[in-house]
RNA sequence: GUGGUUGUAGCUCAGUUGGUUAGAGCACUAGAUUGUGGUUCUAGGGGUCGUGGGUUCGAGCCCCAUCAUCCACCCCA
């Protein structure tokens, strides 16, 4: 066979060891804050049959979800007339019953239907694994990238959703991360708008064009909206909504006069409202994060069309990223696996993105490539055997410690400690054999002193 | 799916209007130093110039195709 040169797919990636400590710094933070307000760890299988996924995530999600081909001759039970069809769409459920999951939320719904009978509601659990999209890679944006989710399902409490902003705060500001802004906007209040104008069948129109309002302008946003079926006069009555500005009060107050007429939208203000009220109370005085982040944003809309409520979304204003997490509430995901008038709702953190938010503000600790503690030199077979005894006295004292594997050039030897930022090396020779006093060479400083094990392993444990 | 960028050593990249044997830094190996790394000096190994075709006396450079790549849009973590 010929050699080929090795790749992985595009939108992939390897993690070296040190990658994976400061990804593993991330987890732990997030999986920490979790834990504290209560959720409880589920992890669920890699693929899922591919009818659990479709149809959850819109036309255009469908389309990113990873297929996998049928295993042994996919193609022997098709008839002629179903290999000759070219729309996609026909074809692979013919030849595909399974998929890479998509995200962390659809899953556990499925979860949360299929273990009914064992989990009591309301039922709070985090999931920290990858999810896989076929879209094509860029800057923050992968093919196969992690998911920090954690729902709650079985309470209609804003509690639940005040609780979110706080976590998003915590967890984010454990991180190192300063400047970010969560945002929080409600479905019902979108729909109001969109009722109140009189086009409430134009209403994902309407949220995908206003969603981009900080990004193109306002010229930009109006000349889409009258390309997909608004008049100047709906314009006119939408302008001063999406142009609301001041604080979260102010905010609330305008859209109270502007809905005042519809149902929905004031019960969307009336949850925000609520929402408010709980972070207000929970938010210790002498808070170690007083200045809490947390923005209604009245374009927030987000793509995904399950969402029915509050709706969260976090940005990073130091780097240009797309949003590092977002959420929201959904009242019927369950429904369509035969679970009705359960509620939920969630938020996810984006690992990868916050990795590289991180990486570019140099958030990551300095020890965090530190593993092995202390490398014990190789010089010949008899250094070897008088070390071996020790290497384990130290592992039993709970010191990461290596002998080097074979009696190779100290300078060698010295530059693999040096390599693996091992701060301490133990070297062994003739003359502390016959003493017991073995030297150990501080890495970092270059000063080298003589001291018997039990001293050393004193030190090393300090 | 749409538009653009870039493909030269393991990595990051130079390479003049087309001209003889394709370069640098980093990394690697060895030596200066027979028991002392991270600094320094010296030497060495490593290339079908993404792939295929075309123009030309001659192509890393020009033309076409193709694959890969990154960026932006769409959408999204």
């Amino acid at each position: 066979m010929a050699i080929q040169k090795p790749s992985i797919p595009k939108g992939t990636r390897d993690f070296s060891p040190q990658e994976v400590v400061k990804r593993n710094f991330i987890f732990d933070t997030i999986k920490a804050v979790f834990r504290k307000y209560g959720y409880q760890e589920i992890q669920t299988p890699t693929m899922e049959n591919l009818d659990t996924l479709t149809g959850k995530y819109g036309e255009e999600g469908d389309q990113l979800i990873f297929k996998i081909l049928n295993s042994g001759d996919y193609l022997s039970k098709l008839s002629p007339e179903q290999l000759q069809t070219t729309t996609s769409k026909v074809l692979t459920p013919k030849i595909s019953e399974k998929a890479l999951r998509y995200d962390l939320t659809v899953p556990f719904a499925r979860y949360v239907v299929m273990h009914q009978n064992d989990i009591n509601l309301p039922f709070k659990r985090f999931q920290i694994q990858p999810v896989w999209r076929a879209d094509r890679p860029q800057k923050g944006r992968y093919r196969e990238f992690y998911q920090c989710d954690a729902d709650v399902v079985g309470s209609e409490s804003l509690l639940n959703e005040a609780e979110f902003v706080l976590i998003y705060q915590e967890a984010l500001s454990k991180l190192g991360l300063k400047d970010f802004t969560i945002k929080i906007n409600n479905r019902k209040i979108l729909s109001g708008i969109a009722e109140i104008i009189g086009k409430p069948e134009l209403i994902v129109d309407m949220t995908v064009a206003i969603d981009k309002l900080d990004k193109i302008g306002l010229d930009s946003v109006v000349k889409e909206l009258l390309e997909k079926g608004f008049r100047e006069s709906d314009i006119e009555k939408l302008k001063p909504i999406i142009e609301l500005s001041g604080s979260n009060e102010a905010k609330i107050q305008s859209l109270k006069s502007v809905l005042a007429s519809s149902t929905i939208g004031l019960k969307g203000i009336a949850e925000l409202e609520q929402i408010f009220t709980y972070i207000q109370k929970l938010q210790t005085p002498n808070s170690k994060f007083p200045t809490l982040n947390c923005e209604l944003d009245i374009t927030l809309a987000r793509g995904l069309n399950y969402y029915t409520g509050a709706i969260f979304e976090v940005k990073c204003n130091e780097v240009a990223m797309g949003s590092i997490g977002g959420g929201g509430r959904y009242d019927d995901l369950t429904g369509m696996f035969g679970l009705k008038d359960l509620t939920g709702v969630g938020i996810s953190f984006g690992a990868d993105r916050i990795y590289d938010v991180m990486e570019e503000l140099q958030l990551f600790p300095e020890n965090a490539g530190e593993s092995t503690r202390v490398l014990i030199g190789n010089f010949d077979e008899t250094a070897e055997s008088y070390a071996l005894p020790l290497l384990s006295a130290l592992r039993q004292n709970g010191i990461a410690a290596e002998l080097y594997p074979t009696a190779a050039k100290l300078k060698k030897q010295l530059s693999y400690a040096d390599a693996k930022k091992i701060p301490y090396v133990i070297l062994i020779g003739s003359e502390e054999m016959e003493s017991g006093l073995l030297s150990l060479k501080n890495m970092q400083s270059g000063e080298q002193q003589k001291l018997d094990i039990s001293t050393i392993i004193q030190l090393l444990n300090s």
